[in-house]
DNA sequence: AATTAATTAGAACGAACGTTCGAACTGAAT
DNA sequence: ATTCAGTTCGAACGTTCGTTCTAATTAATT
């Protein structure tokens, strides 16, 4: 019977150890993803080598093969991680408020506080979103969805409540390009902290979007430029 | 005396030749260029080899090099005209108009129709951003940070106009996220031309930003949230 | 102590990389 | 007709790529 890999899965424990080596076997395989996000962050994907990541993460080359399998899996892992980790952070953080503005508050400092704690690990997601093929990149792209129609949701909530007529759609996107387009020029001596920050970007975000409120008197600026 | 190339600069046009050859030259260097950029923009610069961009314009990889020196010349070349274009193209522009907020919109109008125009060029000149090393990358970089102070000069002469008090750096950086990072997403059949994403766009972010006039009413969104 | 599985290491694989070379070719100027 | 710079080409350079192989070493289980 033949087996499509000669070892386990890699990136699995290994069955029937005791729990100590079990916690080892994970703390090397997260000090491994650390040591390769920043690798992936300076040089990108297709720029950085197997044999740049044994280097900076102290583990040989076969040893990379045997956890990892390959170069893209090594990615597919920092990314999947990376994202489901600030997905969940969000979904815990929603349920602390029911009102429209001020869970897309929260969606807005989550995002920035878990960007700049992780900004290796962000840049790599935001960066080398195109890198993965097949199977390992749709999977990735799964997670993006979901984490993009919850802030959908959120915004056609605000939209509802407040009997706004923006476009969701592009609101939502621009929403995130400001949040991603952060690692290209944050400095945290300038910039101020993640609350900070995203005070200040949701500021912009939100009374831009609330402009078309008709509890608002003004409308100058809409109307203007209306076509 | 020796020479440090065997031939001519790279790139440069021969030395008296018939205006018809010289035309001739720099077509065909154009027309490498652009398949140039549509391979650094499907495969990423580190992605694309020498070979691919050989195949795909039609040159042989040694006239590659007679023309072009070298990988990274290539894309120097391509992010130099790309910038420099669009640069030109506001500076022109931006003479039609002298009040403030007229001139904001059409610096945006200006970036979202030549990135929608010339999309792949754009994506490579956002993209590979950091490719480039020592003196050719820092002339790019010189052009953008020029990019960049004009657009900190329309938003500061903003400021002043409306007696606004948002942060300008946070907020220039914040519409280059927005318009940046339209090549993630954009989709022709949903997004509308270029006029009515930058009519939207500009929507967002002026109200955004010009919320605290004291010349509006409105001031719930920012009052509540301080600090 | 013996056995077995998990892990490491070094060397090597073929393929592809960016780049160079020398010779052939072209077309206008002598 | 000859010259000569500009152009094009196939072939090859040495290096590095992602990956694999085999054997040695370690750690856990019997």
């Amino acid at each position: 019977m033949p087996r499509v890999s000669p070892n386990r899965a890699p990136g699995r424990p290994p069955r029937g150890h005791s729990p100590a080596s079990d916690a080892r076997f994970h703390r090397r395989l997260g000090e491994v993803l650390g040591h390769a996000t920043e690798v992936f962050c300076e040089k990108g994907y297709e720029g950085a080598s197997m044999r740049d990541l044994s280097r900076a993460s102290g583990m040989s080359l076969a040893g990379l093969y045997h956890y990892f399998g390959s170069k893209e899996r090594l990615l597919y892992l920092i990314q999947k991680e990376t994202f489901t980790t600030i997905l969940q952070k969000l979904k815990t953080r929603l349920e602390e408020s029911d009102e429209p503005e001020q869970r897309v508050r929260i969606f807005i400092l989550n995002h920035l506080e878990y960007f700049l704690a992780n900004q290796e690990g962000m840049k790599v997601l935001s960066h080398e979103d195109e890198a993965l093929k097949n199977g390992l990149g749709s999977e990735i792209a799964a997670i993006k969805r979901e984490y993009y129609r919850i802030c959908l949701g959120l915004m056609e909530a605000l939209k509802r409540e407040r009997h706004l007529d923006f476009d969701a759609r592009t609101a939502v996107m621009s929403l995130f390009g400001m949040m991603n387009w952060i690692y290209t020029w944050y400095n945290p001596r300038v910039d101020g902290n993640a609350r900070e920050l995203a005070q200040r970007m949701g500021d912009i975000f939100l009374s831009g979007v609330m402009s078309g409120d008709p509890r608002s008197t003004r409308r100058r600026s809409r109307a203007r430029h209306k076509l």
